[in-house]
DNA sequence: GTTATTTATTAATCTACCTTAATTTTTTTT
DNA sequence: AAAAAAAATTAAGGTAGATTAATAAATAAC
């Protein structure tokens, strides 16, 4: 029943009735994405919003030199895009890839404008969302101006325990900003 | 006429009649704030969300050894808060401080929310506020994780030219996560 | 307009973290 | 289950940027 997950989530900031429900699930569409599959691709258009039912899933960008930068991960009950891509219809600056096989739940673009136009109390669920992604990365930012390489890797533990089982060292290293061979040392310090 | 810009900056997203534009305006008051003078010091409640309607605003934090890391700047039309403990009233992780002689106009948590709740259309106004910042955080996490300090540098000319004026060389050492002596140094080699 | 404070400059030394590279372990593919 | 590919470990050497400290310049306070 990968709905409910959607309904309850969803749920969480706005009470409603049948009518509602039954046209907000109607937006979704589901969609099974193989361990290592791309869901986005860089300079591709980004029109999905991406809930995920299902697995996990990251995003990650490359710069010049072909270096990655995760951005976030994502597990079951996330939502994840390439939001300034999706909201500004521009060619995507993210990958997206499922780390496990996965189940996602998709809204396109255009059915997301339609949704909060002829219903706009689903305004107040993605302010929500938007402003505990806001306030999420800005608490990122505090942490890379201010903690070290080892800091930040305790920090991300406490933070996500779950995560941690789920990724690769090089992928967490990415994350924290670091070298997958530092990553490595500063675990070895902990023994 | 400090509440034009005020009212011309949530138009922009939301289109009000008379008694709106009225309940709205009636929410705001007028702040003087000297330079250097402190808007929000760390460990006390943040009930309000300041607009700057003339001046320059700097907020940031202290760590444990008191090096002071720059969250944000903000000029005129410019909206500032300590946003995570304005939305959970929380004590304040952060300072706010005025950088020359400014004006801002202040709305108290708890307008904001009867706001929402009594006139959902702003919801619209304040999600499009949170979808920018949100974006923005997440171009500067991943500024932070692929840039060289000259680059961060480069990158913050380019886009805020007016803010270099209003700030000193420390100040946006401490934006840029980088100390003010290298800042130094990276400005010479440009001559 | 002097004095006191803060900010900026410069240079020497230092260090957290990177780079490279070789080896081992784990995971994936066939 | 063998072979191939990817990830993790370890260590030597290197570098971007920090730290310290002393001097100069700019702001602010009186």
């Amino acid at each position: 029943m990968p709905f409910a997950n959607l309904l309850k989530n969803i749920q969480k900031h706005v009470n409603l009735n049948a009518e509602e429900e039954a046209y907000l699930l109607s937006l979704f569409s589901e969609k099974a994405v193989d361990k290592k599959e791309m869901l986005l691709h860089e300079g591709q258009p980004c029109h999905y919003f991406y809930f995920v039912y299902k697995g996990a899933l990251r995003s990650y960008c490359l710069d010049k030199q072909g270096k990655e930068s995760t951005i976030m991960f994502a597990l079951q009950n996330w939502w994840i895009t390439d939001m300034f891509c999706f909201l500004n219809d521009k060619p995507a600056i993210m990958f997206i890839e499922a780390l496990q096989d996965s189940v996602v739940l998709q809204i396109h673009k255009k059915s997301l404008d339609n949704l909060l136009l002829k219903y706009p109390k689903f305004e107040k669920w993605f302010r929500v969302l938007m402003q505990n992604a806001y306030t999420r990365e800005q608490l990122r930012v505090i942490d890379n101006l201010t903690l070290s390489a080892e800091e930040k890797y305790d920090k991300f533990l406490a933070k996500y325990p779950l995560i941690v089982n789920e990724i690769t060292q090089k992928q967490l290293a990415s994350y924290l900003g670091i070298t997958p061979e530092f990553l490595s040392v500063i675990r070895k310090n902990k023994l």
